[in-house]
DNA sequence: TAATGATATTATTATATCGATATATTTGGC
DNA sequence: GCCAAATATATCGATATAATAATATCATTA
């Protein structure tokens, strides 16, 4: 990686690391969801999820799609969905973290 | 995840999304550096190096052993290596990343 | 066209991070 | 004990991010 690409590769992973995204990333993990359900789920502001949605729709972390008076959101790349396993073990190995 | 580790995990992806950090991890994929080498290699000063290793440190992406004046430093958990991999393709595929 | 539900934007305040500079600490050799 | 090399810490202004509240937009339906 040349240095440019190591600063927007900084960026997608900024866009990643937040508590609420992440758990985006994880419920869109299992399919399809309004912007609502995915408010309700996570249990913030409907503002909160607005703005959090554009920053991982900015690194096109995630995608929309409008049907009526509802967005539809999904994963972009699936790919990324590796990093919780290894994140997951991360913790556990390294920092401590109890279940 | 539970939301609590949520917060572990976004405290370990912020400790990654930066140019110097990723640039850091990179070239310890390759082995061990001392402190000098990374900055020098990387382009940064000795203070700037000195900060972001203590962040690498405390989430556990990086260890250090001490050797007389200098101390060496390596990676704790080459399982993030696959995150290279993934971020590489994700820059080309998704954010029309030209090398 | 007015009301309503779904979502977005803006403004604000508090807090955190960045990058630079200056200074301090530690260690080994003389 | 003193010096130099290697590394760490403290401070500071600038900028970015976070969280919340208030308001706006937009599409549907009555």
């Amino acid at each position: 990686m040349v240095c440019e690409e190591r600063i927007i590769a900084a960026d997608v992973l900024k866009a990643m690391a937040h508590p609420v995204r992440l758990g985006v990333i994880e419920i869109l993990a299992d399919g399809e969801r309004t912007v609502t359900q995915l408010y309700e789920e996570l249990g913030c502001s409907q503002s909160m999820m607005s703005q959090q949605l554009k920053i991982l729709c900015q690194q096109k972390l995630v995608d929309i799609r409008k049907e009526g008076t509802q967005k539809y959101c999904s994963l972009c790349n699936r790919d990324f969905l590796k990093l919780f396993d290894c994140m997951h073990r991360h913790l556990r190995r390294f920092l401590n973290f109890q279940d």
